[in-house]
DNA sequence: CGGTTCCCAATGGTTCTACCAAGTGTGGCG
DNA sequence: CGCCACACTTGGTAGAACCATTGGGAACCG
C-alpha cells in the first residue's frame, strides 16, 4: 500500500501541502527526466548554483540530490568536472531496496533463492511460449565466455559471466521489466555469494551450462528447468 | 567492524570510499537494526542528540535520515513526540525503483503490466504445484469484501481491496520475496491507475472475481489464467 | 467542575556562512 | 620538455540561528 499519504482521496478537504522543499526539487529533476530534458550522461549544475537558480538553500539541494541518489537518479563526484550526473536505468536500485527487506528480516535468504528459481523457470516457459525456435546465440556466446574465464581462474570475471548468463536468460522474453527481476535477484544473490564463488569447481559449472543449454536447444523444457533448479541448488546450499 | 575487516580480507574488489559521514551513520543504524536492537516502530534519537552522540554535525544526520528515509527504513514526523520511527518492511521502496525505471524509459507500461501478468499465472501455477488443495479462505474473504466496498462506490477502498487480493493470490505461494514483487507491482499499477478505476464497472471486477475463483476452486488453472489475463487486459487497455 | 483557548517547548525543516577535501588543470620552474 | 606545485572548482562537513508544526499543559471562562 502506498505507505505515505493515504487516505486523504475520499477526503472532503485537501490537506496537500506535503511539500518539503527538498521534494519539490526532486520533482523538478525527475519532471525534467520524463521530458527527456535530462538524459544518462547529463550533468546538473553545481549546488551551488542549482540553489541559486531554484531560490532554496544548499542545503534544500544537497538533500534533494542525496535523494536522488539513494534512488539512484544521479551519482556525485567531487571536484572540479565533478557534480550531479544523470545514471543509466539499472537493477541496483532493485537490488539495494530488496536488501533492506531482507535486513529487515521481513525476507528469507531461503525465501530469496526459491523466488529466483521461480522466476528463471517461468522465463524459460515464457520464452518457448511465444516462439517455439528462441535464438539462444547470445546465450550461447556468454557460456562460451564462461568457460575461457572461468577455467583461467579469473574469478571476478566469472561473476560478471554469470550475471551475464541470466542476463540473457531473462532477455529471452524480451521484456525488460522481467529483464530487470531477474538482475536485481541475480545481483542479490552474488552479493551474498561473491566470496564464495571459488567453492564451486571450474569444470562443474561449465558442464552445467552447456547440459542446460543443450536441453534448451533441443526443446526439453522440464529436463532444462530441472537443471537448472539443481545448479541452483548447489549454488545455494553453500549459505544454509 | 570487525566482521568488515572479515570480509575485506579476501575481497577481490573492495567497497571503499564508503567513508562519507553520512553512510557511516545509515550503517549504524542498520547495524542496530540487524542486531535487533532498533525494531519497526522504535524511535530514534532527536537529530540534534544523535548529532552529538556521533560527533558529527547536525546536516550530517539529516542526509542520513533522508537516506534512511528514501530507503523506506524511517519515517520522519516533526513535531513534539515527532522524530525518525523505524518503518514496518513494505513494498514501495521497491516499487520506486520500478518508477523511476519507468521514467527512464528503461521499461514501458506494456512491459510492466505483462510482466505482471506473467508473474501472477506463475503464483498460481506455483500454488498449485507444491499443494493439489491450496486454501482460498483468505481470497475468498477479500472478494466477499471487494463486493460490499465496491458496490456501496466507497472507491478508495475498493481500490485497497483490490491490492489485498493480489497480495493474498501472492500468498498462495507463501514465499515473502514473490509477495513483495507482486505487491510493488500492485502499487505501481495502481499509481497509473489511481484516478481511473471507476471506469470499469464494479459488477464487471466482482463477477470477475468470483468466475476466477470459482475456477481454482475446481482446479481449472489453465481456465483461471486466462480469465485473469482477461480481466488483467480489460484493466489496462485504458491506458493505450 | 468541564471545556475551550492559548501559550510553550520539542522536533523536524530551512537558511547562512565558513571551511575542508578531493579532483583538474595550468603555469612556472628546473 | 617534463614535472611539480598551486589555484580553482565542486562536493562534503560544521555550526548556529531561525521557521513551522505539533502535542500537551496551563490559563481562562462558563
Amino acid at each position: 500500500m502506498p505507505a505515505d499519504d493515504n487516505e486523504n482521496l475520499n477526503a472532503p478537504f485537501k490537506p496537500v501541502q506535503a511539500h518539503r522543499t527538498f521534494e519539490l526539487v526532486c520533482e523538478r529533476v525527475r519532471e525534467k527526466l520524463l521530458r527527456g530534458d535530462l538524459k544518462p550522461g547529463d550533468k546538473l549544475p553545481p549546488e551551488r548554483d542549482l540553489a541559486a537558480q531554484l531560490g532554496v538553500s544548499r542545503n534544500v539541494v544537497r538533500e534533494a540530490l542525496r535523494s536522488l541518489e539513494i534512488a539512484g537518479v544521479v551519482a556525485l563526484r567531487k571536484g572540479v568536472k565533478g557534480g550531479a550526473f544523470i545514471q543509466e536505468a539499472a537493477a541496483s536500485r532493485i537490488t539495494q531496496a530488496f536488501s533492506d527487506l531482507i535486513t529487515l528480516n521481513a525476507i528469507s535468504l531461503k525465501d530469496l533463492f526459491e523466488a529466483r528459481i521461480m522466476i528463471l523457470e517461468m522465463v524459460i516457459d515464457h520464452a518457448f511460449k511465444h516462439n517455439p525456435q528462441p535464438d539462444f546465440s547470445r546465450l550461447e556466446k556468454v557460456i562460451e565466455q564462461t568457460k575461457k574465464t572461468s577455467l583461467a581462474g579469473d574469478i571476478p570475471q566469472r561473476i560478471k559471466c554469470a550475471y551475464e548468463f541470466y542476463h540473457e536468460l531473462g532477455a529471452l522474453t524480451g521484456n525488460s521489466a522481467i529483464i530487470f527481476t531477474v538482475d536485481s535477484q541475480t545481483e542479490l544473490v552474488q552479493t551474498f555469494l561473491r566470496y564464495r564463488v571459488a567453492d564451486m569447481p571450474a569444470q562443474t559449472l561449465i558442464s552445467s551450462r552447456e547440459i542446460f543449454l543443450k536441453l534448451l536447444k533441443s526443446g526439453e523444457i522440464e529436463a532444462a528447468k530441472i537443471e537448472l533448479r539443481a545448479h541452483m541448488t548447489r549454488i545455494h546450499k553453500n549459505l544454509w
